[in-house]
DNA sequence: CTGCATCCGGGCCGATACTG
DNA sequence: CAGTATCGGCCCGGATGCAG
């Protein structure tokens, strides 16, 4: 095997890590395969700015490291190892949310790209969550969150019947969401609401 | 400010925090700044294979991002922005210590290292945790792990009236710690142990 | 001696062109 | 669609210099 990756050469849990994901890009491809397999295609198209000559040689070493595996019809998935990472993204999620100002010009989006910090705001089973679908336009693909049995899971494509559309910035959306801001805050700040927003309060505690 | 770092310019919280502790010995400097304030060249000692301009730039730009601060007598220190990564990087450490074999040649090592390892082995407070003073001999600077109060804490330097001294490799001294080898094994793997090694069971449940 | 700065060779990164 | 080939430039790593 060739160990192109420079590793630290430290015995310490946290240098072996970053010896297999410390590498430029590595995380960001697990934040999208955490979704599920992916094509190479939607793979470059969900990492604005990565030159496909570097995304194909991530997804090789990552595959010699374990982390990820072709599937049947050739897309890539994350490997029992490579789902372990969850906690990793987002405990860096977590860590970097509060210095997250609104979005800027120059910043790329990606809709499958709320998935994770709306997961973290609902976390595990809570049965007093009311049954609520959700749709989600922040450009691109519409995404559906959903509350049912407790359980509040994120996906991407459009409701059929949704209790409530919301449509806006990102951030707006999130905030709105996690109840750092109001409805008529949220409107004043480019979102549009279609159902009644107050059913989010029943959501998500204050 | 220059934003020298290459930002990946995506709204999204995981390439925000990457853009502030994806690049190279970044979350090393870290792990060695969780155990208080370092001199620059103590930081140097503990980042063996580390350049010293890198050292210099990284330092100069974590400070730019806010993670470190110069203490008044011109130490580094993490800020609470650089505190808060304690989670990730146990987060890392919790991820990769499964893949780590038994240490070999060519690697590095420092005692502080074990600090975070001991410390997750033994979280919070659990008050039928027994009185207990145990130094550790891994090489370099000896280690003291104390449990009182409830409180397992790690520190630099050799304990005054140690109940327990364990001498040996590291790996073979985290994993009797764990539990996940006894005392026997363990000295077949070149641990040498002075007093009652049985005093480890009262400290973690198996 | 500590705490860096400077210099240099090689490798990695990023953009583009190209191919089955 | 799914990569491979190529190339300029920047970053990394090692050695050395040097100021307080």
């Amino acid at each position: 095997m060739l160990a192109l990756v420079k590793s630290y050469g430290q015995y310490c849990g946290l240098a072996r890590g970053l010896d297999l994901i410390g590498e430029r890009w590595v995380l960001l491809i697990v934040r999208e395969l955490l979704n599920g397999p992916r094509r190479y295609g939607e793979l470059a198209d969900g990492l604005p700015g990565i030159a496909t000559n570097l995304l194909a040689e991530r997804l090789r070493t990552m595959q010699a490291n374990g982390l990820v595996e072709r599937t049947d019809d050739d897309r890539y998935q994350l490997t029992a190892l490579g789902q372990g990472l969850r906690d990793v993204v987002f405990a860096i999620g977590r860590w970097a949310y509060p210095l997250m100002g609104p979005i800027s010009e120059g910043d790329a989006f990606r809709s499958q790209w709320i998935v994770h910090p709306v997961s973290a705001l609902f976390p595990g089973v809570d049965p007093s969550r009311p049954e609520l679908t959700i749709e989600v336009r922040c450009g691109g693909e519409p995404m559906t969150v959903r509350s049912a049995a407790g359980r509040v899971t994120v996906q991407e494509g459009q409701a059929a019947a949704p209790d409530l559309v919301l449509t806006g910035p990102p951030d707006v959306v999130i905030a709105l969401l996690a109840r750092r801001i109001d409805a008529p805050d949220a409107k004043a700040r480019g979102l549009a609401v279609t159902g009644d927003a107050r059913a989010l309060r029943r959501l998500r505690p204050a």
